[in-house]
RNA sequence: GGGCGAUUAGCUCAGAUGGUUAGAGCGCUGGUCUCACAUACCAGAGGUCGUUGGUUCGAAUCCAAUAUCGCCCA
């Protein structure tokens, strides 16, 4: 027996548990069938399921369903990526609040940690990808860090570098001073900041005025070693050459002239700090400054820093203002918003700062991959992230690869002290083979964006050359959000190139963000965040995921709230209910005839209606158009096949007629059924498993290895479709004298209709019409129209509800007025259309003859309510 | 500063390659506990598609300008 209401929770369970151990997740290594193949994003191994998770893994279950039931041999490779920062982060919190640091435990035992609470947490969001339904290939799982992959890493990272494209050198990077490791430059965030402009003069050495500098940054004053000007400056250009003093350092520094100076911008006179500034740096290459670093690694003032050492550079800021204030120097300060660059894991503000670092070079590496989605090679959709994607990779900047952290793939680079040879080396290093001295492991780690490009091949056997590789390299599809378009997309597109000789992915699917319902992106800190878990524990996952896709338009934010999903939630229940009514006709023990025409026209009419919407399903999924697929579904499944085919097939089904034979209703029926929830089954997993299994003698084991129905052109039927469309249009007439007019729903009512060629098809279907309008008697009529009556009209049709004793005449006056003005309006714009000459002279015939037959229905259906009207008003005596 | 996107009913959004009387869900109004479902059923109200020009026989849809909002990159 089901329940009244459907109750998702125990289900879910039980069915992820089959389904499991059924291995219906797992892909074959090789297969007659043809492959289709994604990996997963993978998600922070310590993190935990969020919004964006969700919509992600929704979507790409979708597919890997779709696919599956499709006939592909399809893998989605689930795994998780060991996030060296944020991960390290967590870790160090946790010890932090039993008063430790990881230099007090030192990196093998501090490393250890980490895996310890790999272990306890790292299941956590694997254990939330199932409640989701994720239909990931878990025998296949993979973790970033794993044995397999961290050699993989390696062998990249050799290559890279014996090929001349890694290298080790001192450039000014983004370093975070809390996290206290160099960043790439994606990973410093810049942020619109309100700050100020300082200007303080610089005197000059002859001791003949001063020069002004504007700066957002006086801490850094100190590091100045020139101060530029535009040499077109008409208002400098004869300093170039000349010296100032350094205030404070009261140290001499050269004035230069170079053209990226903005003359418009601040005084025109720029303070140059080659270790702490992007551009800086560049200028004092172009000029052989020296390079003098104030901050340390911890943001505090270094030695450089005369009597400031030590504090901290913000801090610092303040004091440096003050005396240069003291001292007259200071001009003034005015109000600046300026973007400053913060850390993407702990929005620290980042120093630039010159550093020994690792870098890859990137042009090589860019040009195949800007290369590749020209030629749709790699299809990024949809296309306009094709363009941001160019626009970055054509501007690349060589990768800081390194970080000063501990958890991550240690550098394959040993260095030995006494000989200062470099070993680069897949296979650990221990002695030196020139001089036999003990060689030193690099202590930075990758960047772990560094180890996530190679996802798409290490995690199918790279560098061997497996099986897996053969079938499923490349992958067919990658789904993923745009916030790592660059991080992660991009560098698997250039990676993949560069190793297998082939892109990582044939296509990239790019979704929307998940925002909240006032379009504010998800933050704990602004505390909009919805749980997903506690949306699946409150309404169940299966409308938990159509909510989802069902917002999941291309190209949009996804403004998310809890009502949205309740709604849906009600859908789920629909479905439920609905099935229990169709089993319960369908009957357990019944043996039911294959499927053949039905002379029942509602039968043929659904027959034809689920087609076409078995190629719209199809289609939009792959054209991974979501919010359609599930649109289409909804409105069908709640709008035609329960709204009408189930209501209509009650009077054959509980025997109140028996025009019609029942068994071809039911089978019919019992194919819908089926096909709805194959059809619904990529979007709710659950719910359509949980109603298969009750199918009577359903053909699989699992829905989720049926067959996704395919698009049967025999039985789409026009011919029915038009019928139904009458037979519902007559409905609706009646229906909406009867609402307009205020007939009780219990009220029985008699009904004349003058159906103008439709007759036979009418009364052919009668009962059906009387039981949905509530009519007691129906009567056909070929004569005038009956004299006070309430009238509708559709496609020619006429219906007339007698009023006597039924409908208050002012009532049905006022419907008709209010229709009028509508049908007049409407005509008014054919008729402007049909008579200009231009629009019968261009426009394709089919549109001219659509808008005259349009025309005409109108006229005559407006003749009708005209003549109505007249009876009414004198019958009212107006 | 450069680039991209958005602007359609009270709210949240759909509306591939221009031809619909511009749709949905929620909300709202009126009526129903009708034997699958009140997480339901029936009926209804509500929009000159941001603004201004242009292309076209025809524009929510294409083009240009403009306003507002958002995002990305510097």
């Amino acid at each position: 027996m089901m329940e009244r209401v459907f109750n998702p929770h125990t289900i879910e369970k039980i069915w992820y548990r089959f389904w499991v151990e059924k291995e219906y997740f797992v892909a074959e290594g090789s297969s007659s069938k043809p492959s289709f193949s994604m990996v997963i994003p993978p998600p922070n191994v310590t993190g935990s399921l969020h919004m964006g998770h969700a919509l992600n893994n929704t979507l790409q279950d979708i597919v890997a369903r779709f696919k599956r039931m499709s006939g592909f041999n399809t893998l989605w490779l689930p795994g998780t990526d060991h996030a060296g920062i944020a991960t390290q982060n967590v870790v160090e919190r946790e010890l932090a609040k039993e008063g430790l640091t990881r230099e007090m435990l030192g990196r093998e035992k501090f490393i250890e940690m980490v895996w310890e609470w790999k272990e306890q947490s790292g299941g956590i969001i694997v254990e939330q990808l199932k409640r989701l339904g994720s239909s990931c290939d878990w025998s296949r799982e993979r973790f970033t860090m794993d044995e397999g992959l961290s050699k993989a890493v390696r062998e990249v990272f050799v290559r890279l570098y014996q090929e001349g494209l890694i290298y080790r050198g001192n450039y000014i990077i983004n370093w975070c001073p809390r996290c206290k490791t160099a960043l790439s430059d994606l990973e410093a965030e810049h942020e619109e900041t309100k700050g100020y402009l300082y200007y303080i003069k610089y005197p000059l050495a002859d001791g003949h005025g001063h020069l002004t500098v504007a700066t957002t940054r006086p801490e850094t004053m100190l590091g100045d070693t020139a101060v530029a000007v535009n040499p077109g400056d008409e208002r400098y250009g004869r300093y170039v050459g000349k010296e100032v003093i350094l205030p404070i350092a009261e140290k001499k520094i050269p004035v230069i002239g170079d053209v990226y100076v903005d003359i418009a911008f601040g005084t025109g006179a720029l303070k140059v700090t080659p270790a702490h500034d992007f551009n800086d740096f560049e200028i004092g290459k172009r000029h052989n400054l020296g390079v003098v670093k104030v901050i340390d690694d911890d943001g505090r003032m270094n030695e450089n820093a005369v009597h400031y050492k030590g504090m901290d550079r913000f801090e610092c800021r303040e004091k440096i203002v003050e005396e240069l204030q003291l001292k007259g120097l200071l001009e003034k300060i005015e109000p600046y918003s300026l973007g400053v660059g913060k850390c993407y894991r702990c929005k620290t503000v980042v120093e630039p700062a010159l550093s020994l670092q690792w870098f890859l070079t990137m042009k090589p590496l860019a040009e195949p991959a800007i290369e590749a989605v020209k030629v749709h090679r790699v299809r990024i959709i949809p296309e306009m992230w094709e363009k941001v994607y160019f626009e970055w990779m054509e501007n690349i900047k060589d990768w800081c690869i390194s970080r000063q952290i501990w958890w991550g793939h240690r550098i394959p680079v040993w260095y030995c002290d006494k000989c200062s040879k470099i070993y680069v080396s897949v296979e650990d290093l221990s002695i030196c083979e020139e001089c036999k001295g003990a060689l030193r492991q690099e202590s930075d780690v990758l960047d772990t964006w560094f180890s996530s490009g190679l996802w798409p091949f290490t995690t199918l056997g790279w560098p061997e050359d497996t099986d897996d590789l053969k079938t499923f390299y490349p992958t067919s599809l990658l789904i993923t959000g745009f916030d790592i378009l660059f991080f992660w997309v991009a560098r698997m597109i250039m990676m993949g190139i560069r190793f297998m000789g082939d892109v990582p992915f044939r296509e990239v699917y790019i979704h929307a963000l998940v925002r909240d319902a006032e379009g504010k992106k998800m933050s704990k800190s602004k505390g909009n965040v919805i749980d997903p878990l506690v949306m699946i524990d409150k309404y169940g996952t299966d409308a938990f995921r159509f909510s989802l896709t069902m917002l999941a338009a291309q190209g949009r934010d996804i403004l998310l709230s809890e009502e949205r999903i309740e709604g849906t939630r009600n859908f789920v229940n629909k479905i439920w209910n609905a099935s229990k009514l169709a089993l319960s006709f369908i009957e357990s023990s019944a043996t039911l005839p294959t499927l053949r025409k039905s002379a029942f026209l509602p039968d043929r009419w659904i027959r034809s209606r689920v087609q076409k919407v078995i190629r719209e399903v199809t289609e939009s999924i792959d054209t991974y158009r979501f919010n359609e697929t599930a649109s289409v579904l909804y409105s069908f499944i709640w709008h035609e096949f329960c709204d009408w085919y189930l209501e209509l097939i009650k009077p054959n089904l509980y025997g109140k007629v028996a025009i019609f034979n029942k068994d071809t209703t039911r089978s019919i029926l019992y194919e819908t059924l089926s096909d709805i929830l194959k059809l619904l089954h990529p979007i709710m997993p659950f719910v359509t498993e949980e109603i298969y299994q009750r199918l009577p003698s359903h053909e699989k084991d699992s829905i989720m290895v049926s067959s996704f129905p395919e698009f049967d052109e025999t039985q789409v039927d026009e011919e029915s479709e038009k019928s139904m469309d009458m037979i519902m249009g007559v409905i609706d007439v009646v229906r909406n004298i009867r609402g307009e007019t205020g007939i009780a729903p219990n009220v029985r009512i008699k009904v004349i209709v003058r159906a103008n060629g439709y007759q036979s098809l009418l009364q052919e279907y009668e009962f059906y019409i009387k039981e949905l309008a509530r009519i007691e008697h129906l009567v056909f009529t070929g004569d005038n129209a009956p004299e006070q009556s309430a009238i509708g009209i559709y496609k020619g049709v006429e219906v007339f509800v007698p009023i006597k004793g039924m409908i208050d005449v002012s009532k049905e006056l006022g419907r008709i007025e209010k229709e009028l003005p509508k049908i007049e309006e409407e005509m008014e714009r054919l008729l402007n259309k049909l008579n200009n000459i231009a629009f019968r002279e261009k426009a394709p015939p089919g549109v001219i003859a659509k808008s005259e037959a349009n025309y005409g229905d109108l006229r005559e259906k407006r003749e009708k309510l005209l003549v109505s009207k007249n009876v009414l008003e004198t019958l009212s005596g107006n």
